[in-house]
RNA sequence: GACCCCAUCGUCUAGAGGCCUAGGACACCACUCUUUCACAGUGGAGACACGGGUUCGACUCCCGUUGGGGUCGCCA
């Protein structure tokens, strides 16, 4: 069989981490099996469907590289095809015109609600002679479900599920203004677009059922459903978006890497023995959809971190700098200039492996940056104390008096500097570290000096050693 | 509430009846390395929700309880 799967998000608003991880699985199964993953945008609610959530999903699916095998589907511009199957469908008495208001539905819903049962359209003009329609009410129409008996899905994930199909109500497939409602478009998308694995969030699942149904009645194959547990927020409750309910964007902005973040969403609620990093080639060679769990998951920004730390360290460093240099610039308020750009080339290796994020690679390089006189955190200033400033003003004579300004000379230099005057090196490695970076954090000092550059080292250390 | 689904360390998970003294990863703690901070390495603490079955033997199978989740729109 050759598989086709598809993403089919409504556009109501930004690609969510859940939504992306939808995607991702079926692109990987669709990789996996040499199939095809496709696009459709379920527009069909006018109200809220908007342009810019269309843009904020394909931004979001491309910069993750989850790319589609053909242009996306717009289901509201399928909307006659739409309604012509539901006139078959009518033709064929699986399906009828009701002509109950709004308020007589919401009524039932009530009334439902306070006898603690689930809401149930009653059947009204189910077998209700057509004559008696009464005038000036647009009908809907309904798909006749069957009664007796149960419906089952053989799920990929959720293995055998079964529901008595008296559990199921008539539901409605074309609006009052003759547009069609989301159940029948997708059974007729799917369909038309050759659709054989529906992998989607398990708040599907109950979909699932009548989706079936409405398969059935038009004697068309059901696709394979396979419906993936939702992410839960840290607290196991539903995401929100004070726990990572975001869209893909907002990942990219607190600086995570697309590959680290497809990585992560991998590996929840699916795995392969005890990999943990791995790259999107390898994932495609071993994913199946058969071995994503059941249960829920919930989103930990520690593990993403830890990945996304992973993948900084792993990442070129002109690919770093490309990233940072928004970060920087804004600290700098100019761009960057050649000198510090060189800087930042060289001393990339030793920054990047401290870093989770871009923005703390950001904070971590910006003392490369700055220019003269810097300013210093509070921790550098209490280094600096009037001895440390008097230390600092001797290593200056030395260090000025070096021919070679090599990391290893600067090192040797330093370090003899301290054996001769009994010094523990820290008294003056600390002091040093302050004076050129303004922070008591940075990668190891002489390769700090060596990366600043004679004239830049040497001005930062007479800059510490004589401030007030 | 009804229906459906789920249940291994705090979190993500490995585990397809004996391989389990339940493994790995994140987070946490200690140590090593680094006179900083990280990275890395070593070690530690930490789980089969509960109760019944089935079986010579259950984390693994069945039932129930509890807990969690999803659905119940002329939204998708």
């Amino acid at each position: 069989m050759n598989v086709v799967t598809r993403f089919a998000p409504s556009p109501t608003g930004f690609l969510h981490i859940g939504g992306a991880r939808t995607a991702l699985f079926n692109w990987l199964y669709a990789r996996h099996t040499g199939g095809k993953f496709l696009l459709r945008i379920e527009d069909t609610d006018r109200k809220r469907s908007t342009p810019e959530a269309i843009d904020a999903i394909l931004d979001g699916l491309s910069w993750l590289g989850l790319d589609s095998d053909e242009p996306p589907v717009y289901q509201f511009a399928r909307r006659d095809r739409h309604a012509e199957v539901v006139r078959t469908l009518l033709e064929t008495g699986h399906a009828y015109r009701c002509y109950c208001t709004p308020e007589e539905l919401a009524e039932m819903r009530e009334k439902a609600k306070a006898e603690k049962r689930s809401m149930r359209y009653d059947g009204t003009w189910r077998d209700r002679d057509p004559a008696d329609a009464p005038a000036g009410i647009d009908p809907v129409i309904r798909f006749r479900a069957p009664q007796d008996g149960e419906t089952i899905i053989e799920d990929a994930v959720q293995g055998t599920v079964t529901v008595a199909n008296s559990e199921l109500d008539d539901l409605i497939m074309l609006r009052a203004d003759g547009t069609p409602t989301y159940m029948l478009s997708v059974v007729v998308d799917d369909h038309d677009m050759g659709i054989t694995h529906a992998i989607r969030g398990d708040d599907h699942l109950t979909n699932a059922f009548r989706q079936t149904q409405i398969f059935d009645a038009l004697g068309w194959p059901v696709p394979v459903y396979a419906h993936i547990p939702l992410i839960h927020g840290a607290d196991g409750a539903k995401l929100s978006k004070r726990h990572g309910a975001l869209g893909v964007d907002a990942y990219r902005d607190m600086g995570y890497l697309p590959e680290a973040l497809l990585n992560y969403l991998c590996r929840l609620g699916w795995s392969h023995g005890d990999d943990e990093l791995f790259s999107m080639a390898q994932a495609i060679e071993w994913f199946d959809i058969t071995d994503v769990n059941k249960g829920a998951s919930r989103f930990d920004f520690d593990r993403l971190s830890n990945l996304n730390a992973k993948y900084i360290d792993a990442s070129d460093n002109a690919r770093l700098i490309e990233l940072a240099r928004p970060g920087i610039e804004e600290n700098i308020g100019k761009s960057l200039t050649d000198a510090v750009r060189n800087r930042l080339e060289t001393g990339m290796d030793s920054l990047k492996s401290r870093a989770e994020t871009i923005p703390q690679l950001v904070e971590l390089s910006m003392f490369y940056c700055f220019e003269r006189p810097l300013s210093y955190s509070e921790k550098a200033d209490g280094i600096l104390d009037a001895d440390a400033r008097t230390r600092l003003g001797a290593v200056h004579d030395v260090l000025s008096g070096l021919s070679d300004w090599s990391q290893d000379a600067i090192e040797e230099a330093v370090k003899e500097y301290a054996t001769s005057n009994g010094l523990k090196l820290g008294l003056i490695a600390q002091p040093l570290r302050a004076a050129l970076t303004g922070t008591n954090v940075s990668p190891g000092i002489f390769e700090v000096a060596a990366v600043l550059g004679r004239d830049e080292s040497l001005g930062r250390i007479a800059d510490a050693a004589s401030k007030a």
